[in-house]
DNA sequence: GAAGTGATGTTTTTT
DNA sequence: ACATCACTTC
């Protein structure tokens, strides 16, 4: 059974069997870490380490549970006893069990951004501040990141280069707002994302007995995609394996060249920091670098535009798969007409490769260009999946049902309180709440105890009693009900139901059936054991099922993970995942690169660093479009071709027309007098691929125009070959023969047609 | 307190 | 283009 070894190269397999003392991995895109990961836990299983003092740390509950997955492959059931996860919720379990010793419950609500984004903004109005200058988004993000640089609301406070930067922002009170935005996390028992590292690490450094006993209990320690890491979780990695006496069993793989999380704190600086914390104590380096995943256009092309980063681990990565396809450029003049082109493409791929829808994927940087996109897949009924963008559970309705949940396990959580103490509708107003909350604040009580004393008008004392009847009675459901029955009683209680039953609108219909989704998700919790890992002692309570689902994001979605669709999601959505085919989409100046970083080295690097990964997604094809023009805000923008597609070589791409000329690849364009129509609107003409496969052209869009006004250069449309360009016609009067080429056809371009019999369509 | 209307800013990426 | 939010009116 020491066969599995034999399934890596020598450096992977090294990198698996060093399994005691601190080993780094520099790893390429495709160089099979997850498999060095993988097989490295394997590894120690089989040696006899017990499955319980590994902890495997990864970023995505998607690699999380891949890396179980394969895990189990290899060794069996014993791999459901691996403490395998992401930061958050690992660390989320462990502070559950020692909520106590911070002054938390066990029950802790965790708090997406929108929730604390409307933590903020309610502190920020009871500050009497103005909410233009105070912006909600600056100002998370900077409590974030002080967070994140283990700086305490009073730390910040005597920060005077921080003091000076929110001076100079027009905002001093920053850090009263942290101060305060941290007490009332704590009051309503809540927790933010950040807080799930911080307070982990806050614990152990307070309490060194409880730190010894999880250093005795991981024994083993690995971390995927370490140069995604920010200061704070490398801090807690340390505590936990970087002390007197430590065998320092401990492993990272990254790839500096694939850090794309800079925006939110994470630095390869903890990779170079790894290496010299841990160099006295025989750090292995291994590098991965051949390329399991791309052909070789693709992997050198990733490998010449890396080169214009200033900073790097000097590695590169290499294919042995043959150099494969070209990457493919096209250049088009507006977002739409990129849209086309691309359902053109994958057209033409489906039937000349016979590639699948999931083989593909259309990759951009900013979640609002899927729009277009789908908007162009949709009219050539190309089955697509958008991930990313709001998950189902930040759908409004879903949200809705969850605050009642969140309530009956935790009435202190404010954020869910203020979402429904009013919906469904039942006279408690926003005067009255912002009344509520204000009293909270002057006298540190959450808005439900006050609630609970609260004097008002009688009509909306009675509103208030019903509220809190409904509150205390799910709170005695979720006790002695399972989820799902709990579920249901809730959501019939808070008539929330009813109210999106009452609405007959095609939103309300799907509103009402999220809601039912999100029942019978609850359902499926309560009767699949899929998600009960021993470490991790499951039960099917509701307040258990707000905790699985509380770091859930779009990507785990696992419905829409089968069937045949192609993947529309952004670059970083996109990175550990792979394809036969990738669109890298909208590929200008200020898009991207975009124009939020463009302006700093460290910003364009790390632009450059995400184009890399999203080319090194792509197997067998690369496609990169751009288009001269978008809409932005509903205004026309005009754009440059990005820079990025301009430092990869020529001879990686196709064809380097489209660089200069309007149209694709292999002929110009002719300038239409009639001013332009390409991508404008108007009637949508579809440019079928190959001429033996079945065109996908829809007859009810095709109208046959007058052969009389077919003229050398007209641009045509011909049911069967596609598109063409007539080159020359000859003949007489009525017997006129043009010659067409014809891009898609298969064998002979070249094709002579009677004009007066054929069927054809004058595009331009 | 609810419902309707006009102004305003927004979009970089996510656990 | 779109949503959110302040403001008005009932």
């Amino acid at each position: 059974m020491s066969s599995y070894l034999d399934q890596l190269n020598p450096v992977q397999r090294q990198a698996a069997e060093n399994t005691d003392g601190p080993v780094l991995v520099v790893a390429g895109p495709g160089s099979g870490k997850t498999r060095v990961l993988t097989f490295r836990i394997a590894h120690l299983i089989e040696k006899g380490v017990p499955p319980w003092e590994i902890l495997s740390l990864t970023f995505t509950n998607k690699a999380a549970k891949e890396m179980q997955e394969r895990i189990e492959k290899v060794v069996g059931d014993k791999a459901r006893n691996v403490w395998s996860g992401t930061f958050h919720s690992i660390f989320a379990r462990i502070l559950r069990v020692e909520a106590d010793k911070i002054g938390y419950s066990p029950n802790f609500t965790i708090y997406d951004t929108e929730d604390t984004k409307s933590v903020l903004g309610a502190i920020i109005k009871e500050m009497n501040l103005d909410k233009t200058v105070y912006n909600v988004n600056t100002i998370r993000s900077r409590i974030s990141s002080a967070k994140s640089s283990l700086i305490t609301p009073r730390l910040y406070a005597e920060n005077e280069e921080l003091k000076m930067q929110d001076r100079q922002a027009k905002m001093p009170y920053i850090s009263e707002i942290y101060l305060k935005y941290g007490e009332r996390c704590k009051r309503a028992g809540a927790m933010d994302f950040d807080d799930l590292l911080y307070r982990l690490y806050e614990l152990w450094q307070k309490n060194p007995d409880v730190l010894e006993k999880y250093r005795k209990r991981f024994k083993y320690l690995m971390v995927d995609e370490f140069q995604d890491t920010n200061t704070l979780q490398y801090g807690i990695i340390r505590k936990l394996v970087h002390f007197e006496g430590s065998p320092r069993n401990i492993c990272v793989v990254g790839d500096d060249a694939q850090s794309i999380y800079a925006f939110r704190g994470a630095t390869i600086q903890n990779i170079l920091d790894f290496e010299k914390d841990f160099s006295p104590y025989g750090i292995k380096v291994f590098k991965l670098e051949e390329n399991y995943r791309s052909t070789e256009h693709i992997v050198q092309a990733a490998n010449e535009v890396i080169r214009f980063n200033k900073r790097q681990i000097q590695k590169k990565i290499w294919s042995s798969k043959g150099n494969g396809q070209k990457i493919k450029v096209i250049k088009t003049m507006s977002d739409a007409e990129e849209g086309k082109r691309v359902g053109d493409t994958i057209v033409e791929q489906r039937n000349r490769f016979h590639l699948s829808n999931s083989d593909i994927a259309v990759l951009y940087r900013t979640n609002a260009q899927s729009r277009v996109m789908e908007e162009y897949l949709r009219r050539y009924n190309i089955p697509y999946r958008v991930f990313g963008g709001l998950s189902f559970y930040q759908r409004k309705e879903v949200k809705d049902l969850i605050a009642y949940l969140r309530l009956a396990i935790n009435p202190r959580d404010e954020e869910a309180l203020r979402r429904v103490i009013n919906f469904p509708k039942r006279g408690i107003g926003d005067s009255t709440v912002d009344k509520i909350s204000e009293m909270g604040g002057q006298q540190n009580l959450t808005m439900w105890e006050v609630l609970l004393h609260v004097d008002a008008a009688t009509r909306t004392q009675k509103s208030i009693q019903e509220f809190i009847k409904i509150v205390q009675e799910s709170g005695q459901k979720a006790e002695t009900l399972n989820a799902y029955e709990a579920a249901m009683y809730i959501a019939k209680q808070s008539k929330l139901i009813e109210e999106y039953n009452q609405d007959k609108t095609v939103e309300g219909l799907g509103r009402l059936e999220n809601l039912n989704a999100l029942l019978d998700g609850i359902k499926s919790f309560v009767e699949d054991d899929e998600f009960e890992t021993a470490a991790e002692q499951q039960n099917k309570s509701l307040g258990s099922y707000l905790q699985n689902i509380a770091l859930l994001t779009d990507m785990d979605d696992e419905s829409k993970q089968t069937g045949d669709y192609v993947t529309l999601m952004s670059v970083h959505s996109a990175k550990g995942l792979e394809f036969k085919s990738v669109f890298v989409v909208g590929l200008e100046e200020k898009l991207f690169p975009s124009f939020m970083s463009m302006d700093t080295p460290d910003g364009l690097d790390e632009e450059r660093r995400l184009f890399y990964v999203a080319i090194t997604r792509a197997e067998q094809f690369l496609t990169l479009t751009f288009a001269m023009s978008r809409y932005k805000f509903g205004q026309m923008q005009y754009n440059e071709m990005s820079r990025f597609i301009e430092e990869i070589p020529r001879d990686h791409l196709e064809s380097t027309s489209a660089l200069r000329s309007g149209f694709s690849a292999d002929y110009e364009p002719t300038p239409s007098k009639s001013g332009g129509t390409s991508g404008v609107s108007g009637a949508f003409k579809p440019r079928p691929s190959s001429a033996n496969a079945a065109p996908k052209i829809d007859p009810a869009l095709f109208k046959p125009s007058p052969s009389e006004q077919i003229k050398i250069g007209s641009k045509v449309l011909h049911l069967k070959f596609g598109e063409g360009k007539v080159l020359n016609i000859d003949g007489g009067k009525d017997n006129r023969i043009a010659t067409i080429f014809f891009e898609a056809a298969d064998d002979e371009k070249e094709k002579r047609i009677m004009l007066k019999f054929a069927k054809l369509q004058i595009v331009e």
